[in-house]
DNA sequence: CAACAAGCTGCGGGTTTACGCAAGACGGCG
DNA sequence: CGCCGTCTTGCGTAAACCCGCAGCTTGTTG
């Protein structure tokens, strides 16, 4: 049995290896990547069916690399281990894991032992292990309970970026009106009236902008996020 | 001699504990804290002199506990050792140094080599030790070249707060007009304008919008900048 | 089938943005 | 002192944005 470890830290690095060994005996042989990029490159040369990735590193992002890993080869395991439980990233993983994929989310802050378990849980039993945490996230993004909708997720992308209302509406296939409607919906959600009533005009926020920022703040995006909308954006852009 | 570490990762910590213990043998004690809030806490306690720190951290950021802590007693020696050298790191950081205090900046992909040096120039040689990299991007933030202005930083993080240009021009003691200008300007140099004489209406951007995610994209904001805006927009709200 | 909720769309209008134009204000500098 | 560049401000306009109102299309449910 091989494993693939992907991390950009030197440290968290050595400690995985550390770990691999420890939980799974029957592992022969470890190889290491240092970011995404290297990291593909790896799986196919390696045909690896067993990752285990951090998602944030600098050259290419955990979940980009993994989506083509699992484009190419759906069965791979994979274990996420990352130090944030973010709604950007678990919204973002779990867009891509394909259908009965056996896959992880552990969270860095958790145990040795926790570790370990998934580790084996995940390649040997083929089970998917989703940290308590991530997991009440990942409910709460599916069920509508104060969570958001694709739609709304998709328009608050789209007004990150800084497209128009017009923009918008030609590359999601609406009126310039509809877009509109989820805009308010999305203001609503993300309830960024504050201050608006106090006096008459004092504190009044640009909508638009404060919708992003506070997205941000609530980490429902992140910096990994907007990267990879930005580039299907100039995709799209080029394909006219 | 007394060392303080303040460091939320584990495995960093530690490695910071063995490389402060090789490379400084005059040092008896070290300390530990996991967070921002207790190293400002034990910062006070011990009266410690000699801190490092990282920069990204959850509970409150590397920024704002060397802020206090500086504050406090600004003779304080604090070697910063982070990931990252986001702009808006580096601006941050050199807006709170005090005048004339020794401080470090050295990035965690440096050798162990480097950081002990830096650590030995810094404690007990009382000398300045910046990453080459980030000493970079402190010139050309500082020099007008293709850097930012003071004022057009201000202008980005208040549109990056979500502000209106009347909110803005009320902050800031200055004319509606005069906030546009600036935000001109600054549309000017983060190049916002892209595609947008492409056919005649079709990829325009939303401007204000655009340029905070040009600003993120490019590292000239960050989490932790925005993090810090929105408190100080907070307590200037309660001022009135 | 009727009834109802949810989403799309057009119309209309009040506000905010983006920005050209031009008249001061201030600070160097020969 | 007069010239010049940078910064500020007011006026005015076209476009974009926010949003209430109301007519339509769907899918759901009793």
């Amino acid at each position: 049995m091989k494993v693939l470890i992907v991390e950009d830290d030197p440290l968290h690095r050595s400690y995985l290896h550390e770990a691999v060994n420890a939980a799974l005996p029957e592992c022969d042989t470890i190889i290491e990547a240092e970011n995404g990029t290297a990291g593909e490159k790896l799986a196919r040369d390696h045909k690896s069916a067993h990752i285990v990735m951090d998602l944030q590193m600098a050259n290419r992002n955990g979940i980009e690399a993994a989506r083509t890993i699992w484009k190419e080869r759906p069965e791979t395991r994979i274990l996420f281990w990352s130090n944030y439980s973010d709604e950007a990233y678990v919204r973002g993983v779990s867009r891509i894991v394909p259908d009965g994929a056996a896959y992880g989310y552990v969270l860095k802050s958790a145990s040795d032992e926790r570790l370990k378990l998934a580790l084996r849980s995940i390649f040997i039993e083929s089970q998917c292990v989703i940290d308590r945490e991530v997991r009440g996230l990942q409910q709460k993004s599916l069920g509508q309970t104060n969570g958001f909708t694709d739609s709304e997720y998709e328009i608050l992308v789209d007004i990150a970026l800084g497209l128009t209302d017009r923009a918008i509406a030609k590359r999601r296939g609406l009126s310039l009106r509809s877009v509109q409607n989820r805009l308010q919906q999305l203001y609503d959600k993300l309830d960024v009236y504050q201050a608006a009533g106090d006096d008459h005009e004092d504190g009044r926020f640009n909508l638009r902008a404060r919708a992003v920022t506070v997205a941000l703040l609530r980490k429902l995006l992140n910096y990994s996020a907007l990267e990879r909308a930005e580039a299907e954006l100039q995709e799209w852009l080029d394909g006219k």
